[in-house]
DNA sequence: GAGTTTGAAACT
DNA sequence: CAGTTTCAAACTC
């Protein structure tokens, strides 16, 4: 209570900063994955160990912490199973057993339960994409015990918006003799706010120090953030749980992205990551009702403005109260960028210790990439010398984020410098209560041209030069800007012929890109098609006719004979012979052609 | 790449 | 709140 109490006296002042936040995306879209226990083995690329900087993971016997990811659209590859995929219904939980029903809104301190029948042990968590009901990824865990029901839980992100709110809790000391009958065995969602399926945030619980990963996805501007927590001490978890009867849990592939967002999300054993969250930013709590019980943090899945207005009105920092009879547990709202940072160091290296600092921080695989390879909100480096990136100066610092692949000096914007960190952020909201929230927001009520917060100030630039925050920003000046020879305004010409001058300019370095790229891959292919060409007495060897066309024109046609053969339900072996007999067709043909190739060129071409 | 200009942030 | 200083990005050469 005390502390709520501090919270609350540093928060007071800021407004209600929330929906800003999500507006802007700094907000993390929080990731939802599930029920990781001490068997649990959601199996990432394995060379990759979250490393852990501050707690070791703890264990517990208290309730069962359930990791969630929400992701963006997903496959369903990895699947252990299809069956796990079919009954899957958004917005409940489910056994695998039980019958599709369809979703339901839930509200805060109401648990809903389904009664497992079956114990095998394994829950399977089906996470559900953010907007794209139609894929569903399900990731499949162990829940804590061995002898605990077999679960699905689909989280109901929605399909246009996906705001959610989520809790997900298990019980850790479930017993098969219960799960047929108490409701504290099975696992709960419950949806905050009681709107529709339509919008929703994640809660999740932090009993016990959960970790966060903070994971940037190709092709999203939002923070993703993992929370990883393990549950139990055991270190049966890593070697994958004796007992646990699905092989195909051992085996869950990482989640992946479809479409334009392809993410592999590795995911962890429990037991195996030593990273705890850094102090979120508690001196802007505010506590609207008191409570003894643990905290949670809310954060929402994604950044959309369309947000329940009873949580979003909420300022980062809130700590809610739970329902009378809805557990123990508050409520904690916070912008993700203050919840962590996260730590890959390979397995390889270690699993436990000697954190790689700075260099690592930050960057998780995705596919293979770094974050910051594969990141598509590339945020400049900052090159700040003086002010340790702990000014709004430095503008990883101004976004909430740590800094990473910069250029700085002396930087103090990391981990490492958790508590001046905190001390600068609090010294920021201390002077100003809104620092961190974008300047440029919604006009006033009805207006629906974004515009700058404060207005800029500039005398020299006539607001037509990337000084200004508003021309920086594409907006124009507007009357709250204090400036001086202002051009930046709609019938402005010079703006006009700024626009024209950087639209073609912006046409002509995505042509030169897109020239770039083709150059670069036909170089890279005409490298490796021809560089056996000299051999065999100085002419090209058939291969090396095989251009991309031929190629597609060849799968083509072992395509068309494994339709054929489909259609006249021929066996797989018949089947698989006629397409390799297609394919040695095709390759007489292309050395057919190849041959009449050097017949017809005499000087090799 | 070095030096200059600019305006926001920080400070007084 | 206004004036000044500091700072890092934008810009110019």
């Amino acid at each position: 209570a005390a502390e709520h109490k501090q919270l609350d006296a540093t928060q007071s002042t800021a407004e209600s900063d929330w929906n800003e936040w999500e507006r802007s995306g700094r907000v993390a879209s929080l990731a939802v994955c599930a029920a990781f226990s001490r068997y649990g083995n959601l199996n990432g690329p394995p060379h990759f160990s979250s490393q852990i900087t501050k707690k070791p993971p703890v264990s517990t016997a208290g309730p069962m912490i359930t990791k969630l990811i929400i992701t963006k659209a997903l496959n369903n590859k990895g699947l252990s199973s299809p069956a796990s995929v079919a009954p899957v219904v958004t917005g409940r939980v489910v056994t695998q057993s039980t019958p599709v029903t369809p979703p339901r809104t839930l509200t805060i301190g109401e648990t809903v339960s389904t009664v497992p029948q079956n114990t095998s042990g394994n829950s399977k968590v089906a996470i559900s994409p953010l907007k794209s009901p139609s894929k569903l990824t399900v990731v499949s865990v162990a829940s804590q015990s061995p002898n605990s029901p077999q679960k699905s839980v689909t989280l109901p992100l929605n399909v246009a918006l996906g705001q959610q709110i989520l809790t997900v809790q298990q019980s850790a000391t479930t017993s098969p003799a219960k799960a047929g009958t108490s409701q504290s065995t099975a696992q709960t969602v419950k949806t905050v706010g009681g709107v529709g399926p339509s919008q929703f945030k994640t809660i999740i619980p932090l009993t016990t120090p959960p970790n966060v990963q903070q994971i940037q996805v190709p092709g999203s501007r939002f923070h993703y953030v993992r929370l990883v927590t393990a549950t139990t001490g055991s270190t049966t978890a890593q070697s994958g749980g004796s007992t646990n009867t699905n092989p195909s849990i051992q085996s869950a592939k990482p989640v992946m992205m479809n479409a334009a967002v392809r993410m592999s999300v590795p995911i962890i054993p429990a037991q195996s990551i030593k990273q705890v969250v850094p102090k979120p930013l508690m001196s802007a709590a505010q506590v609207v009702t008191t409570s003894q019980t643990p905290q949670r943090l809310i954060m929402p899945a994604t950044h959309l403005p369309q947000i329940q207005p009873n949580l979003t009105s909420l300022p980062p920092g809130t700590v809610l109260a739970p329902a009378h009879g809805s557990g123990n547990m508050g409520y904690a709202v916070l912008p993700a960028p203050y919840v962590t940072q996260v730590r890959i160091v390979p397995l390889c290296f270690s699993t436990f210790s000697t954190a790689t600092p700075i260099q690592t921080q930050a960057r998780l695989s995705l596919n293979g990439l770094s974050t910051s390879e594969a990141t598509s909100r590339p945020r400049k480096p900052c090159n700040c010398t003086r002010s340790q990136c702990l000014k709004l100066y430095c503008d990883c610092f101004a976004n909430g984020e740590f800094c990473n692949n910069c250029n700085c000096v002396n930087c103090f914007n990391n981990l490492d410098h958790e508590s001046e960190r905190l001390k600068a952020i609090k010294a920021c909201l201390d002077r100003n209560p809104v620092a961190f929230k974008p300047k440029i927001g919604k006009g006033k009520q009805g207006e629906s041209d974004r515009r700058h917060s404060k207005g800029c100030n500039c005398k020299k630039s006539g607001c037509l030069k990337n000084y200004c925050e508003c021309y920086e920003a594409k907006i124009m000046c507007s009357s709250i800007c204090k400036c001086m020879g202002c051009k930046n305004f709609e019938e402005s010409p010079e703006r006009k012929t700024l626009m024209h001058l950087a639209d073609a300019a912006e046409v002509r370095v995505q042509q030169q890109t897109a020239a770039k790229t083709k150059l670069s891959s036909q170089i890279s292919d005409l490298l490796t098609r021809t560089t056996p060409a000299v051999i065999s007495g100085g002419g090209k060897l058939p291969y090396t006719f095989v251009t991309k066309e031929v190629a597609e024109a060849t799968c083509d046609c072992l395509l068309e004979q494994a339709e054929q053969a489909e259609l006249t339900n021929q066996p797989q072996a018949v089947a698989e012979r006629l397409i390799l007999e297609e394919f040695g067709r095709c390759l007489r043909r292309i050395i057919s052609f190849a041959g009449k190739a050097k017949t017809d060129c005499p000087i090799n071409c």
